[in-house]
RNA sequence: CCGCCUGUGGCGCAGUUGGAUAACGCAGCAGAUUCCGAUUCUGAAGAACGGGGGUUCAAAUCCCUUCAGGCGGGCCA
């Protein structure tokens, strides 16, 4: 909330107290302690700007009906000097408080005082945050799917920073490990398949995209047939060393083109070459939480994660339901599981000095998230400061149809083709208007919409038509000044409060956002936003009124664009003027 | 079988640390618009929150149960 808002309310809380100290010292409240009320915005604004429950979470201490103890803090309430005229007492026991023209006139001050900064806070008190976002293999195209972890990732991140906390965004490069040496291997069949033909069978489990075999046919065009003659292990080094760098440098391209700037791109490969995931390994068989069977090296999983459960009160019989299993850290051939390379990154960012870690995950991965926590715990960290937020599918819309998207059948639907087809504008915003845990339509036709349909332009169409109203003021020789208290106290019709109060709430509208980590409020909040200053503007005249209401208005406007732009900026989406 | 997620007007979706007449958008109906750019606004109609039970002064929100859909339960990631 603006500073002007956070300070009505400590003086409501402050002012509530204080009346029922006093009804309790003259009597009209018997002896008790002060119960914990709280001071809230009510849905309906008839029932005031503000209002408590104290009355009603009083009931039990007082002995009393909430509608009689809401009497008498009222008769025993002053307001005097205040952001608040008067109160009332309504339904069940609630006291709604109505603000005073000062207030909306302190809210206008304070957009201005504060501009671009607006809205931004020092809650997050500077703590390092990590969040980290698609980390897509890099043995393929990026899909849908990381489309919208790139939007909703680099939005949270950013409702974060401006929280107070010090973000730092990372992309994991899976580039080692399994899914290397399947890329490995799709990689050689194809490369021998140009020059033997179908007599090379193409490994069951390989990547069948048509950007494998366009890599092996791109390095065969550039270096011809001369690994035929080498053995097998060349043969796939020398093709994964060739393709690898394209691929990754092809995912830092779109992520560029989708507007993300990652702080680091962090390589699993180091985390293998400088002995981490050894490290890692050696200390959870230190804590004896290994064992060997079959060849393999586990974790045993399950007494981590079953003596977790049972400290939290989890019963037995809920636990058994789990089914828990152990976990393979080192496979039977010697190479260590994404599993193991997962705790010894995670221990890696602990180690940087990231005290929350952020994750988002597509929603498959669920099974994942218990058993890395309960790791992170394993080793001397902690879990419960690993956050992971999961994403549901996203299905993609053309016509009301499902257009399909597989990786295997080589005619994915791919995150660059998707920015070919949306704007960047577009496909930020839409994929912060659905919370992460909900399943995505994403429709394309809206998508590409230059009209009201699409909120992305619903909500720069209200910028632009700020810029456009100012523009043709100042054709009109009238330009903004700075208003008086008394001249933006003659702002009191109900779209001009409305759309203030909106403004005022902007502040804690990220804080919400960033505590939930769902930045998808903040397009919802600035839609209703633009929203409400199409009402103001079709309720009231700016032009034409007399000088000092005009220039109050005139201010309003300003301030609507102030807060409009900085939603925008946050989010990396375009502001422009005029459309 | 077990676990996680989802289920709100015709459609799309908010609200879920319990609270006052369940918010908004779209399509549809009826209107408005002497400041900018009709890519705007107003009004009426439409849901009792998948079903059932319970806790509470108060439940879309909590508990139990049930139905439907998605995902997961690899020496895949």
């Amino acid at each position: 909330m603006s500073k002007t808002a956070a300070i009505a309310v400590k003086q409501l809380e402050k002012a509530v107290t204080d009346a029922i100290k006093k009804a309790i010292e003259n009597g009209a409240l018997p002896q008790s302690e002060i119960p914990q009320f709280i001071i809230e915005t009510p849905a309906d604004r008839k029932n005031g700007d503000l209002a408590t429950n104290a009355a009603m979470v009083g009931a039990r201490a007082f002995k009393m009906p909430p509608f009689k103890i809401a009497g008498e803090i009222k008769n025993n309430l002053v307001l005097d000097n205040t952001f608040f005229t008067k109160c009332e007492i309504a339904g069940p026991g609630f006291i709604n408080f109505f603000f005073a023209p000062s207030y909306y006139a302190g809210v206008l001050r304070d957009i201005e005082n504060e501009g671009d900064s607006y809205g931004r806070s020092d809650f997050g008190k500077g703590k390092k945050v990590m969040v980290e976002f698609v980390s897509a293999n890099p043995t393929g195209p990026m899909h849908m799917g990381n489309a919208r972890g790139g939007a909703l990732g680099d939005c949270l991140a950013a409702v974060l920073d401006a929280s107070g906390y010090d973000v730092w965004r990372e992309f994991y490069v899976n580039d080692a490990g399994n899914q290397i040496e399947k890329f490995a291997c799709s990689l050689e069949a194809r490369y021998l398949q140009i020059y033997k033909g179908d007599e090379i069978e193409f490994p069951e489990d390989g990547y069948q995209g048509e950007d494998i075999t366009d890599l092996a046919k791109l390095y065969a065009d550039e270096n011809g047939d001369s690994l035929l003659k080498v053995d097998s292990e060349t043969r796939k080094k020398a093709l994964v060393d060739f393709a690898l760098p394209k691929n990754i440098n092809k995912m830092k391209s779109d992520m560029a083109k989708y507007r993300i700037n990652y702080d680091k791109w962090f390589m699993e490969s180091e985390l293998h070459k400088s002995g981490q995931v050894q490290a890692v390994v050696d200390l959870l068989k230190e804590k004896g939480l290994t064992y060997e069977k079959d060849g393999a090296l586990w974790y045993k999983n399950k007494e981590v994660l079953t003596n977790k459960l049972l400290a939290e009160g989890k019963s037995q019989k809920y636990i058994d339901n789990l089914e828990l299993k152990d976990d393979v850290l080192i496979r039977q051939n010697g190479n260590p599981t994404y599993f193991t390379a997962d705790i010894a990154y995670h221990k890696n960012k602990f180690d940087r000095g990231f005290e929350t870690l952020i994750d988002v995950w597509g929603a498959d991965h669920h099974g994942h998230v218990m058993r890395l926590k309960g790791a992170m715990d394993a080793i001397g960290y902690d879990g419960d400061s690993l956050d992971v937020v999961l994403m549901q599918l996203v299905k993609l819309m053309r016509n009301g149809e499902l257009v399909r998207m597989s990786k295997r059948t080589g005619k994915a639907i791919q995150l660059g083709d998707l920015l070919e087809e949306v704007p960047v504008d577009s496909a930020r915003f839409l994929f912060n208007t659905r919370e992460a845990n909900t399943p995505v339509d994403f429709d394309l036709d809206l998508a590409v919409t230059q009209d009201n349909q699409n909120p992305v332009y619903y909500v720069q169409y209200a910028h632009a038509r700020i810029c456009s109203i100012i523009k043709s003021l100042e054709n009109d020789a009238i330009t903004a000044r700075a208003c008086t208290d008394a001249e933006l106290m003659m702002l009191r019709e109900s779209e001009e409060l409305e759309l203030i109060n909106h403004l005022a709430a902007y502040t804690d509208e990220i804080i919400s956002a960033a505590k939930d980590y769902d930045p998808t409020r903040i397009t919802r909040y600035v839609t209703q936003l633009a929203t409400l200053f199409h009402k103001f503007y079709n309720a009231c005249r700016v032009k034409g009124e007399n000088e000092g209401l005009m220039q109050a208005r005139l201010n309003l406007c300003i301030a609507v664009k102030t807060v409009i732009k900085n939603v925008l900026m946050m989010f990396n989406i375009t502001c422009p003027d005029k459309m």
